[in-house]
DNA sequence: CACAGATAGATTGTACACAACTAAATTTTG
DNA sequence: CAAAATTTAGTTGTGTACAATCTATCTGTG
């Protein structure tokens, strides 16, 4: 089948939107719409920026994930894998496998911390440091792929940070 | 591990922002943050849309991707797989084990077409219509659960979509 | 009609992502 | 200090998500 997805449904074959914005009365029952879901517009977003970012990454030898993971590592050299967990918003279950695979391709190393041999500080290899060099370019591609002002994409970023941390707080009514 | 994840960083293990908004002088190397990446901002608030949208699913027997191609479905009673692909931007990859668990639950079907034998038609089973009462009740508990006004939720809504579509655009350079 | 090319879905392989569970180590308590 | 509770990672199972590839079918051209 194609492969390039379904991008730019510029001749749209389900027709994207009944009436782009009919933010006024919506009395019946028209909220079960399909475009006039946020949580499609941030999910859709999530995986074009995937799509973009694939490229880029692939030359690199990085997945997205794994992107995000060395951003954290690049900013602190070495981490708990709880830690790193907290700053991607990741559990183990995904972070153990995930590690590992970063482990294989000799980006970090893993080791028990031997103070609580609980926890396992992930640090970045000389080869996993050097990397953030050949990363310096990927940014300002992205930022250009957006077509947004660095003040917009402030505002916007700062839109889905509240966003998520409400959802968060309507996910943990008790704690 | 902790299975409630890492939500709302209260007390940032890895201090989530080092200074909030410097959106002045970038001029260094700061583009490498992970606290700055836009597309960072956005995996997070899909995650924690996930999230929130997963236990309420739960009760309707679905997952948040059978829940959107819920939305499509009952908009359009039936749909082929492309046209679903299109609709959700997602390939036949994803779609075609998707669908077939659908099937498998009882809310669809999915037959050849006898036009044209190669394009499959999913169609709602009257129970996968009838889902759509005991679904009338999702849109508003997460629309609270954003705590943002409808046009405050609009103008979000609308900025994804023009940056999706930025983001498409920019990776098809060609077609 | 023959046949090259295009199209529709399915399949395979890799990589997230989370729930539920387990094992091991540490901390808290009585 | 010993038992209970907590914390930290890892493992297993299910479900997306996409690239690459495959088969079947259809369409256009000569």
């Amino acid at each position: 089948m194609d492969r390039s997805v379904n991008r730019a449904p510029t001749e749209g074959t389900v027709d994207p939107a009944h009436s782009e914005e009919g933010v006024a009365a919506i009395g019946h029952e028209e909220t079960l719409h399909l475009q006039r879901q946020l949580c499609f517009a941030v999910h859709a977003a999530s995986r074009a920026f995937d799509a973009l970012y694939r490229p880029l990454l692939s030359e690199l030898g990085l997945t997205y994930p794994q992107y995000l993971a060395m951003l954290a590592l690049w900013e602190h050299r070495s981490l708990t894998v709880t830690e790193l967990g907290s700053a991607l918003r990741l559990d183990s279950g995904t972070l153990s496998p995930l590690l590992k695979r970063m482990e294989s391709t000799g980006l970090v190393v893993r080791e028990r911390s031997r103070s609580d041999e609980r926890s396992v500080r992930v640090s970045l290899t000389p080869s996993g440091a050097a990397l953030k060099e050949r990363a310096r370019t990927v940014p300002a591609t992205i930022l250009t792929a957006t077509g947004m002002a660095p003040d917009e994409i402030a505002t916007l970023r700062a839109a889905l940070t509240q966003l998520t941390a409400a959802l968060d707080a309507a996910d943990t009514p008790g704690a």
